[in-house]
DNA sequence: GTCTATAAGTAGATAGAC
DNA sequence: GTCTATCTACTTATAGAC
């Protein structure tokens, strides 16, 4: 059970739900079909169990980066450069494409709930840096969250489209650029 | 063949590579397989019509907004802001999610071709900013416009996400702040 | 719990008539 | 150029034995 949802998220991150068939996940986890059969009710009950998994995976990597010591920009700069494996993309923006996830609530919910975690942990990020002082009030801690979590996503897609992580890392370092410094 | 090229760019980029059957777009098209199959070799070789032609539309949709009177920020912000169906997404950066398209040459080509063209658009936009002293000397172009278009690509994986296009405008309007001003 | 058998439907393409 | 027939493999399950 445990192999199939492991081997389940690894093939959604790879292939997509669409790309993905019962007989890959099996195959991958290797197990046998009964075996699949009888701990989810289907393809779309096992993408859930997977996805809300790498949802948490997702969200508590980002609360490790932004929670702690330094400035708010020290922190998020932090969270922006992190190692990733840019080229494989994230494992759960990559689902907002796949059209049969978008359209299912019951797939769409983890994947929702999981960016509108991380705008908010990012908000209270900007929202400290604006009470110390750090960043002028006029910066709206909603809207530079959203861009932050953008610049990620987005990075991704221009990597994945030039073959190279040359374009995200350029993404990431226009951001800090633009973002008010402490002492960064 | 007409009808065929632009049903698959439709099909793809509302259901992907992977998830875009020939019979599919013969039934979109209102064509036989027999006159698929003359036309073009498979549905990759179509495929790659398809791509073609979504990348030259967004190049000019994106030129048209970028070139012109006004300020880089004015033009940048007018980009940012244009009309857009947010949710259906990005019909180029969708494709950065298919896996077979991102392991073709054939098909990734043209993707990648489109994004180099906009970062390269964008960062001349940037660089006349900084000759015309609207930007400060340290700002690297290739940077901004790498940001730039990832804000886009971002904000359009957590509009979907969200199933709201709000986190897109958020996301682009903390970047609009961001951005030095001219007049804005 | 896990296995094998079976099945209706689709994917992607080829063949040959018209 | 377009049509219908045909084909092999895969998808997503269900059924029932072990």
């Amino acid at each position: 059970m445990e192999r199939l949802i492991r081997s389940t998220q690894e093939l959604l991150w790879e292939r997509g739900y669409v790309g993905t068939s019962p007989k890959a996940i099996q195959r991958a986890a290797d197990a046998g079909q009964g075996s699949m059969y009888h701990h989810f009710a289907g393809k779309a009950e096992l993408a859930k169990a997977a996805i809300e998994r790498s949802g948490a995976e997702l969200r508590a990597a980002a609360d490790a980066q932004l929670t702690g010591e330094g400035s708010a920009s020290a922190r998020i700069a932090g969270y922006l450069e992190r190692e990733r494996d840019v080229l494989k993309g994230c494992q759960v923006g990559r689902l907002t494409a796949d059209p049969d996830v978008i359209a299912d609530p019951m797939l769409r919910a983890p994947v929702a709930e999981t960016f509108e975690w991380l705008r908010k942990r990012l908000a209270e990020v900007v929202a400290e840096g604006k009470r110390s002082g750090e960043y002028p009030d006029s910066l709206d801690p909603q809207r530079i969250a959203a861009t932050v979590a953008a610049v990620l996503q987005g990075g991704y897609v221009l990597a994945r489209a030039a073959g190279s992580s040359e374009p995200f890392e350029l993404a990431v370092q226009g951001l800090i650029d633009l973002l008010p410094e402490a002492t960064k």
